[in-house]
DNA sequence: TAGTGGTCTAGACCACCTC
DNA sequence: AGGTGGTCTAGACCACTAA
């Protein structure tokens, strides 16, 4: 690509566009090692000369490195390689059923138990009235015949649909809360926590009592920020691991 | 910022970018529900003309937010209102150190062994030849007095520098690797999967064998995608917990 | 065919940094 | 003063979608 004038070239007539030809030229650069962490890309200018093109579209290539992590700016002094990030971790827990789509594994969710209840203790820590009427479930997912996470969920019933099938095709608390409660759930808290399994967990999730599982306690809210939905899973520790990959 | 005659107010003397303003309304009507998920927006065209701007500017206003989730762009279509993506989850676990920085706790790291050590069975798993001299370290991270997290690193040890005090100071991996191998860290994986403490581990913690802890496994390679380190760290699960937040 | 978003240009002016 | 990146313009042509 690089031609003896010590200019570039990049296919203009291609249909992958030119800012992008670009943008994984100098990519390619600095992974290679041409241009270090801490060491100046060459000034936008002289990109756009040595390429033939106008510097917004070198300013498109650069946007697009920096907004991935590999360089960064400075205004008044360079573009600069970045060094890759890796003591912030960021683990990404998929949604769980597309996961096990992937890995091939029929998953199937079994409704335990439906019932219409008042809120309760649990509805007043969280601001709502301890009288409100709630949907509540107790799920169990299955991989196969093999249980993996033993959900039970609250969600606010205002509506008055009766449940369908199409809570056990994906009861999830997103999709519950929609069906159920007249807001659109607008934001989600997790809380991640590490527990060991009490008897009633380990009897549905087929696990000894005190086996090591994920607690992830997750709270719905709707626009003006009041909570519509909440629930508790417990994901087999021996099943379950979540993983994270950071740098270039 | 409405006027009578339908067109938008920007301030374009101010220092705050146009863009960046136009972005900022059009996240107040969407989030004010002047338009709900599926909705499209004006199109291009008619949004600059509206703010009295070019069309560059106002899609630079657009990648603002479609950058954040809150919109999507369809060629030939329009640019559609997103609804939050709240299953797929994605939790953040800053550095250690910078976590408890924010806390106000004072953090220290206490090393309980260094030795230079034949990499082993574990570096085999790892494609390295298990005759590799590394660094290993056991070291206890301190919140105050109270131990938090108990780890195990080795580190592929190709310079023969002594160990230091900044090993003290920061015992991360990502800096024993910068540190004591030739090559620069690029890329890592953390897993992190649920266990309970062993005779060891308790002690070290100060917690009873069988504790439920998070155990994150860590490797760091190098930029041919080579392992320069690896580590296991074991955090306390009555002491740590992971949150995450999605959606607007 | 008309309308949409995607790309690109060749300029311009600015704020900031360094000398 | 001269160089850097940041913003913005007023056009242009394109690929795609829908009627």
């Amino acid at each position: 690509m690089m031609k003896d004038d010590n200019t570039y070239e990049v296919d203009k007539r291609s249909p992958i566009p030119v800012y992008y030809q670009i943008a994984e030229f100098l990519r390619h650069q600095i992974q290679r090692g041409v241009f270090n962490p801490g060491d100046a890309l060459p000034p936008e200018p002289e990109l756009a000369a040595r390429f033939g093109v106008s510097r917004m579209t070198v300013r498109r290539a650069i946007a697009e490195l920096a907004s991935q992590g590999l360089v960064y700016t400075q205004r008044g002094k360079g573009t600069f390689v970045a060094r890759p990030r890796l003591d912030s971790v960021v683990f990404e827990l998929d949604n769980f059923y597309e996961e096990m789509k992937q890995k091939k594994i029929p998953v199937s969710s079994k409704i335990l138990e439906v019932r219409i209840v008042r809120g309760g203790k649990e509805a007043e820590k969280l601001g709502i009235p301890s009288q409100t009427r709630c949907l509540f479930l107790r799920v169990v997912v299955l991989a196969g015949e093999e249980p993996l996470v033993y959900e039970r969920k609250h969600v606010v019933y205002t509506k008055k649909k009766p449940i369908v099938e199409a809570e056990i095709r994906d009861p999830s608390l997103t999709n519950l809360v929609a069906t159920h409660t007249e807001k659109l759930p607008m934001r989600s808290k997790r809380v991640l926590q590490v527990s060991v399994a009490n008897e009633e967990e380990a009897d549905v999730l087929g696990v000894a009592p005190g086996t090591p599982v994920f607690l992830v306690e997750q709270v719905l809210y709707d626009a003006e920020g009041k909570p519509v939905g909440w629930g508790k899973s417990v994901y087999r520790g021996d099943r379950y691991k979540i993983t994270s990959y950071e740098g270039w």
